[in-house]
DNA sequence: TCTATTTGTAAAGTTTGTTTTACTTTTGAA
DNA sequence: TTCAAAAGTAAAACAAACTTTACAAATAGA
């Protein structure tokens, strides 16, 4: 699974850190997340969607085998 | 976190059984999440909204303390 | 270039998701 | 009412998410 996270920090200008205390894990989940280390909860997806005033599959997208 | 799964099972007539076998989890999976025992990884609620197809916002809510 | 901030990474430890096996309870149709 | 299918549940084991601490690398601005 891959997401634009990163893509959606910048667009609204906040630190791993920021978007980690926002939704209230560690920065290194936030990082780990980022670089598909591993795969979220859909607690957390919901919680950073929301944050971004968008939607889970805006953010997050399967890949062919998955 | 709530979710409609039992609501989409029913409009798409198919058993826990059904579900788990084709989104590739175990039916106690399905149960548990469906009993909000466990939270899923955002894999499976991509896989779960997309077989029903709608939205991971659709199938799963946070609630307020969230 | 120097420095502060941000990002990347790693290891150890805890918590939580998921599977497997297996059994009980509920439901619905004959 | 009986029987089969579906749903609920539980315990043990394993896998994966997440935290904490800590440090190195990259970035950007003065």
């Amino acid at each position: 699974m891959k997401n634009s996270i990163k893509v959606q920090r910048a667009i609204h200008d906040m630190t791993q850190a920021d978007l980690a205390s926002k939704i209230g894990v560690s920065r290194q989940s936030i990082n780990a997340i980022e670089k598909n280390k591993y795969v979220p909860s859909t607690v957390l997806a919901l919680k950073i969607a929301k944050l971004f005033n968008t939607t889970v599959e805006d953010i997050f997208f399967l890949e062919e085998n998955e």
